[in-house]
DNA sequence: TTAAGCTCC
DNA sequence: AATCTGGAGCTTAAT
């Protein structure tokens, strides 16, 4: 079979990968969307043709000799879009890390290089593909060369051959530039005949077949104005038939040869798309030849070896781990430059000897390693050390000393990512890959300890260049004293858990069933049908079609039934009414009462996972179950709530801050009457109201203080009137006053939004008061909602974020002043605002006020921080300590 | 897996 | 022509 080229237009296609793809940028904003798009479409193809040799061409700057032959023409339109130049630099870097040979002539159009480059290789036989996003090049066609060209979008694409372009332009591929040399090309600037379109053109060539052909037979021109028009301009219709032909003579010295492809240099193309963060591309690529670091894996099986490990890491004061967890449990310690140990930790140190453990001569002590790991002073690293000190307390082996962990470190330098994984750093950073630890088998070490083995050297070879970029960032003291310190703690809280009534709950979800099937059915006979409550499809056409109720907005599939819309038909209908009824139930079933109950561990208690670097203001999150989000609005939901429980002879202690990010942004913004009022203890409400509405303090209503609250709250978000109107149901005009209103009275508070808008424009990046940084690379793009939402997050997020920093910093505070003078409480959740603790009932006085102490004390502001604490035995019945 | 909807701060 | 409330996680329906 014959060999086939590759021909890529590089820069036509660059041109529809920026404008196919949205304007996507790396976590530190750099733009990458078209090379993104371009890659995919390279990798699409390559994968397709599996051509023999490959070539992209390109376009220079300045000049080419079209530009001589007519002064108007411009070949080069420089790339007006910031984000669009910005990635140019690198496109040829992206040709050579596909393995593509890129090729360009100084004085030609990369259409001139392809076809010089098609003609050779076709009159040498070989087969020709040539891939373009425009239909310049389809006069190159011939028996051996087809053209790919691109139709919407990057992946549509559409195969031109002799056949094909007689069908759609009924002209053979040569005479495409005749067609072009009449009618002329607007967007290449090449004139046509003046007076010939498309209509004409096209009549001309089906009678003519040629302009040579055309003027030599103008008498036999049947229309008289094409006549005219045609004999008055032979020197445009030559002009342009100069212009449009594309050179296939051009003085090009690459030989084919020297365009070889030889497959995807996996490597280079892995570096490249780690760098430019394309994760889905650095799956994508073949498994197989990944650069696996050649690692040894040694299984520690005599003591003295183990001694030997131990007392190497008692000198070097520190230790990089990962553990392999199940039924036979391994930990990993990086042990040499390229060695990893593995020691099998069956046998609990706090077992030995007990009923179960098996005396035999060759079982490892273990209490060496215990102590170590226990060990303050010796340093831990590892990959979500947090989880990893979860999973060795129910070995035996407490985890102190935690120092590094690189998902951490990932998180604060870049935020905005939601994979910290330590796989993934590890070809970032190290440009390697990890082995799969559920891979298939390859040596007699099993996958799993395979990739702790593995992980353990890289959690310590990704501790140098992670923290060197913390310290550029100026990350680096947030990392030491807040984040890291931070984790063992939430570690702590997750092994306590919080005990549940399970009796209780488990009576609850039973009334939801009855009360859920109840609803059902009054709604099904209101509706006058059979349809499923649950799913919003049905229920919209059930409401908006069959009963034809006033729509409200829409979604992406039809009409939306969410609360806000059947809000506002509650009030004329009752089967509304029972819908929002039902889906309170509904969610209150599944998601609490069935949810968490499924949750209970068999000591009654259940047990979250805090997450700490998954929120990009700074914040905790909390799953499986989420404990953050225990209902408390309504009545019944806090049913729910009440089956959270203190532990037998324990008492709940809840402290939370008041009005947190409205006193951060006080301090922020510095506005004076935010200020003050905080500083003096009024009500932060109704000092807003009194201002919003010009009254004195104590001629606020309830009413005014509640409207002054939303605004305050929508403030904070960034709301636009609109939303604020629909919220306060009042009109809009009305609510860009209360917002004209607010600023006027607040002034601090605007010119806190203006400035940080502005700086984060310019800086790409907002911070909190601690100095955690966020990116928003969106603000100062080309896309104007996304922008927007940039705005609105650079305004919300050093308030939020500074709020986060503050708790972790109480927290931080907290654990070891309950360690040393409450020994016996202790911290179970927290709630963005909220700490919940544990202390035995007689202490749970003293426990309270210490807890207030040191969250007062975590932070100093220009204002007082206060906390409300209360205290009882379940998460709703609580007393103000 | 995604969309819609709901819970919390 | 219309939109734009910051940060999360879970369940159900539907594909």
């Amino acid at each position: 079979m014959a060999e086939k080229v590759l021909l890529v237009d590089g820069h036509a296609l660059f041109h529809r990968a920026f404008h196919a793809l949205p304007p996507l940028t790396t976590s530190d904003g750099r733009p990458s969307g078209a090379l993104l798009g371009f890659l995919q479409m390279m990798m699409q193809l390559l994968e397709q043709e599996a051509p023999d040799y490959a070539t992209v061409a390109l376009d220079l700057p300045g000049p080419t000799f079209r530009d001589e032959l007519y002064d108007e023409y411009k070949s080069h339109r420089p790339p007006t879009d910031d984000a669009l130049r910005a990635q140019l630099p690198l496109l040829t870097e992206l040709v050579e890390a596909l393995g593509m040979t890129a090729v360009s002539l100084p004085g030609y159009e990369a259409d001139d290089v392809i076809g010089t480059l098609a003609k050779r290789a076709s009159a040498q036989g070989r087969q020709v593909v040539i891939v373009t996003g425009d239909r310049d090049l389809l006069q190159l066609i011939d028996d051996n060369i087809e053209v790919v060209a691109t139709l919407r979008g990057i992946k549509d694409t559409k195969r031109y051959d002799r056949e094909t372009v007689r069908e759609d332009y009924h002209l053979e591929p040569e005479q495409l530039i005749e067609l072009k040399a009449l009618q002329g090309d607007t967007s290449d600037n090449i004139p046509g005949v003046s007076g010939i379109g498309e209509k004409s053109a096209q009549a001309l060539l089906e009678q003519f077949g040629s302009v040579e052909a055309a003027l030599a037979g103008l008498d036999q021109i049947e229309s008289a104005r094409i006549r005219t028009a045609l004999a008055a301009g032979p020197e445009q219709a030559w002009l342009s038939r100069d212009l449009a032909t594309i050179r296939i003579d051009a003085p090009i010295e690459a030989d084919l040869a020297q365009t070889a492809w030889e497959g995807l240099p996996v490597e280079k193309l892995r570096e490249f798309a780690s760098r430019m963060e394309f994760s889905a591309v650095l799956d994508r690529l073949p498994a197989g030849d990944r650069p696996q670091r050649e690692i040894r894996v040694e299984s520690v099986r005599d003591q003295a070896r183990l001694d030997e490990i131990v007392a190497q890491a008692r000198g070097d004061g520190a230790m990089a781990v990962a553990l392999a967890a199940g039924q036979a449990p391994v930990l990993a310690v990086a042990a040499g430059p390229d060695l990893s140990a593995l020691i099998p930790l069956g046998v609990e140190p706090e077992a030995e000897g007990t009923l179960f453990a098996e005396p035999s001569e060759d079982a490892l002590d273990l209490s060496g390693l215990a102590e170590l790991l226990a060990d303050e002073a010796v340093a831990k690293h590892a990959g979500d050390l947090k989880a990893l000190i979860r999973a060795l307390a129910p070995l035996g082996y407490a985890c102190a000393g935690a120092q590094f962990d690189p998902e951490i470190a990932s998180y604060l330098l870049m935020p905005n990512r939601r994979d910290h994984s330590v796989g993934l750093l590890a070809q970032e950073h190290l440009g390697y890959a990890l082995p799969e630890a559920d891979g298939e088998a390859q040596a007699e070490t099993e996958p799993a300890h395979l990739r702790a083995a593995a992980e353990a050297l890289a959690v310590r070879d990704l501790r140098e260049p992670l923290r060197s970029h913390l310290d550029q960032a100026g990350l680096l003291v947030l990392f030491d004293e807040m984040e890291m310190p931070l984790a063992p703690i939430l570690a702590e809280m997750e092994l306590a858990g919080i005990a549940l009534d399970r009796d209780k709950l488990a009576g609850l979800g039973e009334r939801f069933i009855e009360i859920v099937g109840d609803l059902e059915g009054r709604i099904c006979e209101l509706a006058n049908c059979e349809f499923n409550v649950g799913s919003p499809q049905q229920l919209s056409e059930v409401l908006f079609e069959q009963m034809q109720l006033p729509k409200g907005r829409k979604t992406k599939t039809g009409w939306s039934t969410n609360a806000a819309v059947l809000e506002e038909l509650a009030e004329d209908h009752e089967i509304v009414r029972l819908v929002l009824e039902y889906r309170e139930y509904a969610k209150l079933r599944s998601t609490y009462a069935d949810g968490l109950l499924r949750e209970v561990e068999a000591d009654g208690r259940i047990r979250t996972t805090l997450e700490q670097t998954v929120a990009a203001t700074g914040r905790l999150s909390s799953r499986n179950p989420n404990l953050q989000n225990i209902p408390i609005r309504t009545e019944v939901g806090r049913e729910i709530r009440s089956c959270f429980v203190s532990s037998p002879g324990y008492e709940l202690i809840a402290a939370d801050y008041s009005q947190i990010e409205l006193r951060i942004l006080a301090h922020i913004s510095g506005d004076r009457r935010l200020t003050e009022a905080f500083a003096a203890g009024r009500d932060i409400h109704t000092e807003t109201a009194a201002a919003l509405f010009d009254v004195p303090a104590d001629e606020v209503d309830y009413q005014m203080r509640g409207r002054a609250k939303t605004v305050n709250f929508a403030v904070l978000y960034g709301q636009g009137s609109a939303a604020l109107g629909k919220q306060l149901g009042i009109p809009r005009e009305e609510a860009e006053a209360f917002i004209e209103n607010y600023f006027r009275a607040l002034p601090g508070v605007r010119r806190y939004i203006d400035d940080t808008v502005a700086m984060a424009r310019e800086m790409g990046y907002v911070e909190t008061l601690l100095g955690r940084k966020r990116p928003l690379p969106e603000i100062a793009g080309a896309d104007g909602r996304a922008a927007a939402y940039a705005e609105r997050a650079a305004v919300n997020t050093p308030i939020q974020g500074t709020a986060a920093d503050i708790i972790k910093l109480a927290m931080i505070a907290l654990m070891p002043r309950l360690r040393d003078e409450q020994p016996r409480s202790r911290m179970l959740l927290q709630v963005h605002d909220e700490l919940v603790v544990e202390a035995p009932a007689e202490d749970r006085e003293p426990v309270a006020e210490l807890v207030r102490e040191v969250m007062e004390a975590a932070y100093e502001l220009s204002v007082p921080l206060t906390v409300d604490v209360s205290v009882g035995t379940n998460w709703r019945d609580m007393k103000d300590a």
